[in-house]
DNA sequence: ATTATCTATAGATCTATAGATAATGC
DNA sequence: ATTATCTATAGATCTATAGATAATGC
């Protein structure tokens, strides 16, 4: 466990197998990490579409066609982006695993699951889209969601068979939910590619993620909720143990 | 007013000018909007970036090349299709006008913004992206989502002032609204692109824009409303004077 | 002459591959 | 020998332009 994870610090770091980088850079970690790592940040900030393979290799510290010895494709790369912060189905089968009323359990959801779209390196909408035309490569991603969908049914349909919800669709329901998780996710990005000043960007106050998935998580619950009253209960159960 | 529009069917359609089509197909009313319509169905289809110049003109029964003739730019032809069912801050005046509280506004704002957005030709996040580089081309487009986010905030307001409303935060309410119709819209979008079959398509019941329009607008007034009993008056007030 | 089309192609932009090269490890 | 990089470039895909062409209108 106690194994040597690097010399002494002030030592001169070990040179790397392989040719060295016409930049002189010395990659920190794995290069693979590194570029991913890179390749997150910049998916996040202009979008997988507007990203080359230029970007991410200048970003990283390589040629472009140094990539390609870590990725065959570009799409790889992205799947690569989402496989490190994988970590939302997880996290819902910890939830589901708790106590709590049905409600509870789905307000932690939504307030989860708009936190996870709101830092995962690129836009669900963008993920969708690239999805359509590579079905395996992304398959997890979409399993997942649709777990998450089928999910919030069964917890809607426990939440209306107790009395706590008022009647309503469950199907309706989750996709409404997740479509307003995906929409938050959006403003929110969009939001921090653009700043306070571009002319572009919409004029609101600027939001943290968490203020964001917490409102979203309360405005939900109280359209849902037969007595909008137990809001504040409810609230203040899933806030004494923090999950995240 | 009743100036010959067609002469009798029966008889033969006059030559138009130019060239002729190589397909030999003859345009039926204005090639201009016989393209714009093509392509609102195309960007409908498949989004925006995913259609080329080539697939309008194919579709429009034209040669690539000649679509320049009509249109300098392809974001141009995006514009044109916007163009068109530009009926939006007009409605919002109409309903601005008409009397009833705000919260019975904000219902048949929210409930008409969903149903526009989900009828637009292009998905909204996509022509966001696109407006980044083209500031001056869809200026008129944000500065409408624009005045409707400001008006929401006014609306919700009064709302509260009146007691109608919980307190809250009109300025996260407003963001919220249109991030769901935003989100509800890619939504309805999906399930289009992939029909049932689709193994990419998300397993939910098949949805018309309708139905979520009026369960957007009832989910988010229920959640504002002080008394949530107030709902189904507002839904019934809402629906007898029909304006969509 | 004017209009609306055509064919052909330049030019830009990316992805991805081929093959050379400069390190280390054994 | 293996590893990880490099340079150079083929190939695909689109947008957009140049210039020819085939109609009608006057």
């Amino acid at each position: 466990m106690a194994s040597r994870q690097s010399p002494p610090a002030s030592e001169e770091l070990p040179r790397p197998l392989g040719r060295p980088r016409a930049t002189g850079g010395v990659p920190i970690g794995s290069p693979r990490d590194e570029i991913v790592a890179a390749a997150g940040r910049l998916f996040a900030d202009r979008g997988y579409a507007q990203v080359t393979m230029s970007d991410i290799a200048r970003a990283a510290g390589l040629q472009q066609s140094s990539l390609y010895y870590w990725f065959r494709k570009k799409e790889l790369v992205l799947q690569a982006t989402f496989a490190v912060n994988r970590v939302p189905l997880e996290f819902i089968n910890r939830i589901g695993a708790r106590s709590g009323s049905p409600a509870l359990k789905l307000y932690r959801l939504v307030r989860f699951d708009t936190l996870q779209l709101c830092r995962s390196p690129c836009d669900v909408n963008e993920l969708e889209r690239l999805a359509e035309g590579q079905p395996d490569l992304f398959a997890t991603f979409w399993e997942d969601r649709q777990r998450l969908h089928d999910w919030i049914v069964t917890l809607v349909g426990a939440a209306i068979e107790e009395g706590q919800f008022v009647p309503c669709d469950p199907d309706l329901v989750a996709l409404s939910l997740l479509s307003f998780d995906e929409g938050i996710q959006k403003r929110f990005r969009h939001q921090l590619q653009h700043g306070p000043d571009g002319a572009n960007a919409f004029r609101h106050q600027p939001r943290a993620a968490e203020e964001l998935a917490e409102f979203a998580a309360g405005t939900m619950l109280r359209a849902l909720l037969k007595r909008p009253g137990d809001l504040a209960r409810l609230q203040r159960q899933a806030a004494t143990c923090g999950d995240d």
